[in-house]
DNA sequence: GTTTCATCATAAGTCAGACAATTAAACTGC
DNA sequence: GCAGTTTAATTGTCTGACTTATGATGAAAC
């Protein structure tokens, strides 16, 4: 006699699951409260809880205690959908499932694009954030600051591309990458090299020039691709 | 006086996250028993099975019964990762928060490049799925079958791509956007164009003809563009 | 010796019921 | 009205027990 097999927990956030996937129930929409749950379910609170355990950490609910608490349903934002991806890639990234180069290659597939649709696309907003993040890059650099923000560069040209998708999944391969990076130090002449062309890639896009933003976003990355490649044999990378 | 804010399970979900990324736990590692994590945490053995739950909902654990169960560090697949960024691409799909044309954008970001690496680099194997896709289709065009797995073809071109990152992302979207898209009989014609398309890619990749493939990725899926537009705003698309 | 089967030990899965902590709303007194 | 207090609702946590799945162990059969 084939046995249950599926613990009832998972059961549940399954069954819960779909009935959000198929909108039954949407955003910001309440669940019952855990004990009604448990009786619908037929279950104990326990296994209910452990049930909601998993939603949220999947970032399809949330849980407020108090009065006016309880488990809603959200819609999860880039940002906790890209944390989430972060880990994944993290842990790929830990073990030898996933180079350096190939995550150097996802990022100039993602990167380029989005270069050029910040050209094209980008809000007067977003450009001027580029723009203000190239004057504190010069400001530091006449004062003989450190590159602290050059984390930003990247990020600020995947949002001014307006695909939340590109943004979600860009994120996160920078992220990484960064992290890794970061536990060295890198040589002083690169550094500078990341930071004109940063200031190249930046003006090619407030000037709105798509080609010349790509091509320069695609120099860019081919440049590093040989330092990380270092780094990542130096630190025993595969 | 600030009281504890975030509830126990959640900290040592974080706690024992942290322990994973920063590899003081590695893949293939067994964690304590749950009776003696809770001790080692001064918690409750429900509090310390929350905490696992949210764990294992993001793939950085896995849990067994029996004599020699227990609760293991696994690295997640691209498999299940993929998984889990569909969910969350479906939900912000469902809301308003991602459009068809973005998800259709990223896609040709994505499998535009794949097609050309799958021309490269696609090993024997992976090509000789993809030829072994074209005949069962021709087959089925002769006996005049329906298209039943055309799912197939895009997923074999972007794991002959070889760069699990490409994977991971295009596999998400090309399963939302078909699922969106299955609720609709799709006119005979545009099928049958479909079929042609997907003909002409798979054999510029047995070619080897890296630029071809990806200029016949290219046309394809702006073909596609209208009609997934249309169909969007027939299901009430945004 | 090897195979087969029953038993056992171990660990996760589930349960019931209690109490604690948190939160917003309702209430009270001024 | 307003400040402070009480209260009700809900999740958070604990205790301790029992259930179930599963590999290991050892005994019996071949």
């Amino acid at each position: 006699m084939a046995t249950d097999q599926t613990p009832a927990y998972r059961a549940i956030s399954d069954s819960i699951r779909d009935d959000i996937l198929a909108q039954r129930l949407n955003p910001g929409d309440r669940l019952p409260v855990e004990t009604e749950l448990a009786e619908r379910f037929g279950v104990s609170r326990s296994t209910i809880r452990e049930a909601l355990r998993e939603l949220a950490s999947q970032n399809l609910v949330e849980t407020t205690r108090g009065a006016t608490g309880g488990t809603f349903v959200v819609v999860p934002s880039t940002e906790s959908l890209s944390n989430s991806l972060r880990i994944g890639i993290e842990m790929m990234a830990a073990s030898t499932d996933l180079t350096v180069i190939e995550m150097l290659e996802a990022r100039e597939l993602l990167e380029v694009p989005a270069s050029r649709l910040a050209s094209k696309r980008g809000s007067d907003d977003q450009l001027g954030f580029i723009e203000e993040y190239l004057e504190s890059r010069r400001a530091d650099e006449a004062e003989g600051r450190e590159l602290i923000a050059n984390w930003n560069f990247h990020q600020l040209v995947v949002q001014a591309a307006n695909n939340p998708l590109l943004e979600l999944m860009a994120q996160p391969i920078f992220h990484v990458l960064q992290t890794r990076f970061a536990q060295i130090r890198a040589p002083s002449g690169f550094r500078r090299q990341v930071e004109k062309d940063h200031r190249a890639i930046g003006e090619a896009i407030l000037a709105r020039d798509e080609e010349a933003s790509a091509a320069l976003m695609y120099e860019h990355l081919e440049r590093l691709r040989p330092s990380y490649k270092e780094f990542d044999t130096r630190l025993g990378g595969r």
